[in-house]
DNA sequence: ACAGGAATTGGGAGCGCTCCCAATTTCCGA
DNA sequence: TCGGAAATTGGGAGCGCTCCCAATTCCTGT
């Protein structure tokens, strides 16, 4: 019997077929101790022939659980369709989901209408046993409604508010910190930087990294040589269309989008990298290789990070929401071409 | 009474608040006629002050439809995690789905165990109403084996063998030929091509659209200004390393990415762009605009691609699969500067 | 060989909904 | 005012599963 050849079986069919009760198949299915080697077999070799799958909806309604994940990427994500970062990020969830055997159901919200729309579709009953929700801006409401709602709820990034809420993030002043004090040592001495969109956790976060490498060293961070980006390739090379009028000679971007937008706006102005301008990126997302001259960056465990988020997520779903879950992941300095390391050896 | 305060409320709860039976309640819900103004109205007060929704296990364990389509992306498209076109298809197929208020499911595919493990996955009753997957290449049997399941499929793109099955597509012939004919009327003579991965049903089309503009113009392919890429940057890179051994004055890429590496490659050859090789791309995806020089190009409208793809799969999903649905949508050339045409002009 | 306990098996109830049909109410024209 | 048709309403059955408990079978040691 082929496996698609019977449309509807179900439990009863499969008991029927192999000459025991409902509940023993389903002691089967369920892998439950109490049932006899031969009555096994003879019901697993019944499932084998006939592609038994127990219907999603039918244990659901009893069981309550339906192994199905949401990813919820706000609205003010505006970089998603952008930015590598996401798919790399969409890339380890997904992996995480396929290993633990959960669906992932994917929502984007693309302007406020969905925004307003998406609370009553997540938290419906019988549809999701837990909610990713990646961290966006402050001011956006959304993690702290999803967080009320009676459903687990991991945050991925900062949850921008000191929520008794589950989260795992990258350890983005450090990072930022790592790449600044690089830049440092080298010997630079007007260090810019160009920041994610302003009241982004990871935006705060970097930006706090860089100003404390500085005053570590007893150096005063200065307004001018501080501009704001949006994570994109355009923000990154306007921010340092601004940043040249304070003749820096060294950029640290808050992403490798970024950068590469900064070293056209540099390249552009008759200037050379890295002996004019030198620059560290952050994320080391594919293109960083590709730059011209080769990007030194901060390297995220992108993919790591989505796996772990979903492993948070099973846990507090298969364990309860107390207490909270943090992690915080940890970044790597790569060295490559633009910051100009090589030249100075 | 705050919606989120009752935890379960089921249908018979709302009956009971309201005063009514519970089939009452239910044709309200279900926006069904026979139900008296008066009481109509006492109901839906009550659903909204509840805040109640309907459990979609219970549902969907009777109505047997679940609002929930899947989206495959098959191992073998593996410019996922580097091309800016699958956000902007993601982003259309959300869109689609938030619309029409279905829920997107989605399986990338990463490794051959994922693919092992998909179809079971995905055909697990009570879970999908149908799938959309994205064509891979040729000998991918992942678009064969759905399309024998019993569930409606959509494909994304062309289903690379002559199934009755429906599909929404860009006209990629046409595309390519256009792009190349823009070069021919612009007066180059050795045009080359660097194609997508051989094998990929996008890719075949359009080299064929090349070769068809070429031969029009009573001009023979020539066998070395062909080279396959991947649809990566670092693949348009090597390709066009391989081709500037022939000379070409002129490159038609098939995706917007792989003529960013190309023309990486000719600017570390020392030549100038346009003047020396003249490039268009495929996609039109946002770093066109900000390559150097800005990108001549074929624009896909990517987004409505995606969501033409789910309104397909909900016909089909709602109205049964026959006949198959195909639907082509029109490309448009987006003349900038990397053709040379402002030059010429 | 047999009592008594452990292991195995079966069947009923119920998850929350939709569908069907029967019961009730309403409305109309004569 | 009343019969009968139409509109409205209610309740039972059942979707396919899990859980619980009762029934049955299987082992022990004596």
């Amino acid at each position: 019997m082929s496996p698609t050849a019977e449309s509807n079986l179900t439990l009863e069919e499969i008991a029927r077929l192999s000459g025991v009760s409902r509940s023993t198949v389903s002691r089967v299915i369920n892998q439950q101790p109490n049932v006899s080697r031969g009555v096994r077999q003879r019901v697993e070799a019944v499932i084998q022939e006939t592609g038994y799958q127990p219907n999603l909806a039918a244990q659901t309604l009893v069981s309550k659980r339906t192994w199905m994940i949401g990813l919820v990427l706000p609205r003010s994500v505006s970089a998603f369709f952008t930015d590598p970062y996401f798919p790399r990020l969409l890339q380890g969830i997904a992996q995480g989901c396929n290993h633990y055997d959960y669906t992932l159901a994917l929502y984007l919200v693309a302007n406020r209408e969905d925004e307003e729309k998406i609370l009553p579709r997540v938290s419906r009953k019988g549809l999701l046993d837990g909610i990713l929700i990646q961290s966006g801006q402050i001011g956006d409401a959304l993690i702290d409604r999803m967080a009320k709602l009676d459903m687990p709820v991991v945050v991925v990034g900062s949850p921008l508010h000191p929520y008794e809420i589950s989260y795992v993030d990258v350890d983005n002043v450090n990072g930022a910190y790592n790449a600044v004090s690089h830049l440092i040592r080298l010997g630079y001495k007007r260090i810019a930087t160009i920041t994610g969109l302003t009241g982004g956790a990871a935006s705060a976060d970097r930006l706090a990294g860089f100003e404390k490498a500085l005053i570590e060293r007893g150096r005063n961070p200065d307004q001018s040589l501080i501009a704001e980006g949006d994570f994109t390739e355009a923000g990154g090379y306007y921010a340092m269309q601004q940043l040249l009028l304070a003749r820096p000679d060294a950029v640290f971007a808050a992403s490798d989008l970024m950068a590469i937008g900064a070293m056209r706006a540099v390249r552009e102005a008759g200037l050379e990298i890295p002996q004019d301008v030198a620059f560290v990126g952050y994320d080391d997302v594919s293109v960083a290789r590709y730059a011209n001259p080769q990007l030194t960056t901060i390297r995220q465990p992108i993919a790591r990070f989505g796996v772990n988020a979903v492993e948070v997520l099973i846990d507090v779903i298969e364990n309860g929401t107390h207490p909270a879950r943090r992690i915080i992941m940890d970044t790597e300095l790569v060295i490559r071409d633009s910051c100009g390391a090589s030249r100075r050896k």
